[in-house]
RNA sequence: GCUGCCGUAGCUCAGGGGUAGAGCACUCCAUUGGUAAUGGAGAGGCCGAGAGUUCGAAUCUCUCCGGCAGCACCA
């Protein structure tokens, strides 16, 4: 046989015999390697150790402790929780079992549901089966011998798949001792392999094919990790998003709740509300400055507006409409857009107005499916900071840029760096002709390479296809908070069907009626989101600007209240969000239940204090205090509360 | 909306066919104590709602409401 070339990571290049395989490659360079080896990278793709090898090609031997086997424990880990679970439950159907980050899942069809305790036993079960440490083989199985196979077993989902495999590809099985599945692969050589740093997570429904029409499946998700260590690394830092969980926060913190006779609709307490204030403010002062103006749109408004809209034969069923006693139709806004283009068209626009730009710290509902509601995060009453912004088909690429340069601007202020802007393309429920989405469509993508081109490559994007509003494609800016997770957030979208729906219309300069475009947009998106992710990014844990709280005035003694007092009243003139702790408490109950409260700064003065007109600054997360004059305290702690946007450059 | 689980005091939770418990929080009394819990006493619940089974239901069954996890949907 002839020879190949094989060149390793380490830029080494050597002749081996056409088709050898993955194992015997790792053999001839050393025993010890070959033990460890799990499987191959050829060419940058993962193999089955046991596949031959037939062309000069890159090859890296793959050991358990790579990150690339880390998919491979998963994936087997996969395979071992459906034979477990078919061995304990005879005549459950398996369907597809993936990889996800973290781990793995598998979907099962089986009339009983699963229990929790379950879990246990098949986690045991699973462990039995990797001691037995058979073998993974493939074998390359014909579609005929595939379906009758998987028809005599009754297994009607993994026949379904196969169906859908195109003709002409290479079915693969694998088999692990008595069990196999019809699988992509590779796999590593043994169950054994996987090791024991797994663990059953949670069991949940899941649409077969993700499709709601679809029958539900029972989905087991599982973690599977190279070590232990891992596996306890990933358990605890579950534990530790659990603790920055903004329903948990919010209710230590009393920035809000929720109650049983309104789903999904949040009351604010009054830090809560503080805060939703300080970020509004924040969030006027920068569209303001952006050259927006501020407007407010009715709550309830008839029906035939939302006829005309298209709301009414598109989005109805997330609407909550009300019928008076005159017979008339209403609903609750769900969108601020009908409304500003009714602001837009009072009058006659001249070209000279354009760019209008209307801002909305608009309140709207929507019924949402009582599945769906999580929190603050996605609740059926929120503000969006909203904006609409008519303009000249010639402005409107420049709007966009202004739009991403303001949104990435705020995001910035709040430490998210890293951001993606996904278009989503037109859906197939939509208004409007191909016509007006291709030019829509067209300037975005445009827009698009110039966001990622300006920003130095620095923004990631992509498309979303499909996923437009039915009236229009947007942008979505999806930002990454402290702990690594993705929110999306702004939007950007833009609209040829409402002005032409409403006949909005301007003057050009040669006194000729204009078809305005219009722009929906929106940064921060709903507040109250914004403020769930703030939380949990910051943990609690707010800069000083936005803390609700800023500072609590702690005495240590009743002889130092009125000096506590008088520190209260200058910081209060100043502007500065202060409350005082005068009760007869210990000085240590006090800063612990502050702490535990996440006040940023604690002011603690007792008969020293008072006498020196000193004060001891103890700021959140720090064991020790400092102390200085209370002059000294004040400028500093003025000069850090500062809003980002006002902050002296 | 779908699947599964859950709903006991403000919060965290125990109990589980014979009419209710703990810790923290709360109120009162004593204590004026230097940076993460001072001691004592007290008050607090139609055990999510409705119906059924039963001599008797917080406990068992059903329906509804709400929550949690995931799916679907989405700012």
């Amino acid at each position: 046989m002839a020879d190949i070339s094989l060149k390793f990571p380490d830029g080494s290049e050597r002749p081996y015999p056409a088709g050898i395989t993955g194992k015997a490659l790792a053999e001839s360079i050393s025993k010890s390697l070959s033990k460890k080896a799990v499987a191959l990278v050829l060419d940058g793709e993962l193999v089955d150790l046991a596949d031959p090898i037939d062309r000069d090609a890159g090859v890296k031997i793959v050991t358990r402790g790579d990150d690339e086997a880390l998919e491979l424990i998963r994936h087997d880990c996969a395979h071992v929780l459906a034979e477990a679970v078919q061995e304990l439950f005879p005549g459950t159907q398996v369907t597809i079992g993936p990889v996800i980050q973290d781990g793995f899942f598998y979907d099962f069809a089986r009339d009983e549901p699963f229990h929790l305790d379950d879990l246990e036993k098949i986690e045991a079960k699973m462990h039995e089966i990797i001691k037995r440490n058979a073998p993974f083989t493939k074998e390359v199985w014909t579609r005929e011998k595939a379906i009758e196979h998987f028809k005599a077993t009754g297994e009607d989902y993994k026949v379904e798949l196969i169906d859908a495999i195109p003709v002409g590809e290479d079915l693969k099985m694998y088999r692990q001792g008595d069990w196999m599945d019809l699988c992509r692969g590779p796999h590593m050589t043994s169950t054994g392999q996987i090791g024991t740093a797994f663990k059953l997570m949670k069991l949940a429904g899941a649409y077969w094919r993700g499709d709601s029409n679809n029958a539900m499946l029972q989905r087991i998700y599982g973690t599977a990790w190279a070590s232990d260590k891992d596996l306890k690394a990933h358990l605890h830092q579950i534990e530790e998003a659990e603790k920055r969980d903004h329903r948990k926060l919010g209710r230590e913190m009393s920035l809000f709740h929720f109650q049983e006779e309104g789903p999904g609709v949040v009351f604010w307490h009054p830090k809560g509300w503080e805060l939703f204030q300080t970020l509004t403010n924040y969030m006027r002062r920068r569209q303001n400055a952006a050259g927006y103006k501020e407007v407010n749109a009715p709550q309830i408004l008839d029906k035939s507006l939302w006829e005309t809209s298209g709301h009414w034969e598109w989005y109805q069923e997330n609407m909550f409409a009300t019928t008076t006693e005159d017979d008339r139709q209403f609903a609750i806004k769900p969108m601020n857009c009908p409304g500003h283009v009714q602001i837009f068209k009072h009058g006659l626009r001249s070209y000279r107005e354009l760019p209008y730009r209307i801002s909305e710290f608009g309140c709207v509902h929507r019924y949402e499916p009582s599945g769906a509601l999580h929190g603050l995060m996605r609740v059926r009453g929120f503000t969006q900071d909203d904006a609409h912004v008519f303009c000249t088909d010639e402005q409107l690429e420049e709007e966009c840029m202004d739009i991403d340069e303001l949104i990435r601007s705020v995001y910035r202020d709040f430490g998210f760096d890293e951001i993606v802007v996904k278009l989503s393309t037109r859906p197939e429920k939509r208004v409007g002709t191909d016509d007006q989405w291709d030019r829509a469509e067209a300037v975005m993508l445009k827009v698009l390479k110039r966001i990622e081109a300006e920003s130095g490559g620095k923004v990631k994007t992509g498309i979303n296809p499909g996923e437009g509003a039915f009236y229009g494609p947007k942008f979505e800016y999806v930002l990454k908070d402290a702990i690594g997770r993705e929110w999306q957030c702004g939007t950007n979208q833009v609209d040829f069907n409402l002005p032409e729906r409403f006949d909005a219309f301007y003057i050009d300069a040669e006194s000729d009626r204009q078809r305005p475009v219009m722009l929906h947009r929106a940064i921060l998106g709903s507040m109250e989101r914004f403020i769930g992710i703030l939380i949990e990014s910051y943990g609690g844990h707010f800069p000083l600007w936005l803390a609700p709280v800023q500072a609590v005035v702690a005495t240590i003694v009743t002889e130092a209240d009125d000096y506590g007092r008088k520190v209260e009243a200058e910081l209060r003139a100043a502007g500065f969000r202060v409350e005082t702790d005068f009760r007869n408490e210990k000085i240590n109950y006090k800063v612990r239940e502050h702490s535990l409260a996440k006040v940023p700064v604690i002011l603690v003065a007792g008969r020293r204090e008072a006498e020196e007109g000193t004060i001891s600054v103890r700021r959140l997360g720090s064991q020790q205090q400092t102390v200085m004059t209370f002059a000294e305290a004040k400028a500093m702690l003025l000069a850090e509360a500062v809003p980002p946007d006002l902050k002296p450059e």
